[in-house]
DNA sequence: TCTCAATATTGTATTATTCGAATATAGCGA
DNA sequence: TCGCTATATTCGAATAATACAATATTGAGA
């Protein structure tokens, strides 16, 4: 195990918003726009959140015009998410 | 899920040598002593990390005589490990 | 009881995270 | 082009995490 990056993307999710938005993305893609408003939170708040997921590859981003469409894309955090709920 | 709890316990874990000693203690029960040889940590680091985990619910101490001996009481985390080993 | 060894706790300096306002950037339609 | 909307980035202040030396505590044996 690389135990420095895997504690990287455990640090990823260990918030309880980005928590919540990945569970959120598991399933639907979103734009930041819904994203803030469904979790009641400021623009740039949101934005800095979905970045560091997707900078630890967590979510992938997919530009739609002047949107960004976020989507869960990381296989062991799928588990590690299911787990969670379980 | 509740968030705050869930993400308390992904923090616990997230830093590289508590991944470590989680991993080494998935199987063997262990003292302070031989964890902070092992990882060539020193004593006041490794047992704060150990606290840490232990507060979470991630491991369990035993008293022998002077010893403390901590092992992984935690199923949830037990899977998490197995996923990240891949 | 005295001493030693194992562990926990405390103090504190350093570094990292978090939040949100302010600002910048970029696409789209008039 | 202009203005509007969506998103990203920057900045600074507040808070939290980390490392480790120093110190305290506790159990076992002489």
């Amino acid at each position: 195990m690389d135990y420095e990056k895997e504690s990287e993307l455990l640090k990823a999710l260990a918030h309880p918003v980005r928590l919540k938005m990945v569970e959120g993305l598991m399933n639907d893609e979103c734009n930041v726009n819904r994203i803030m408003n469904v979790l009641n939170i400021p623009q740039s708040t949101a934005s800095q959140h979905l970045g560091k997921l997707k900078d630890k590859g967590i979510l992938v981003a997919r530009k739609e015009g002047v949107r960004t469409c976020y989507k869960v894309a990381n296989e062991k955090v799928q588990e590690i998410i299911k787990i969670l709920k379980g």
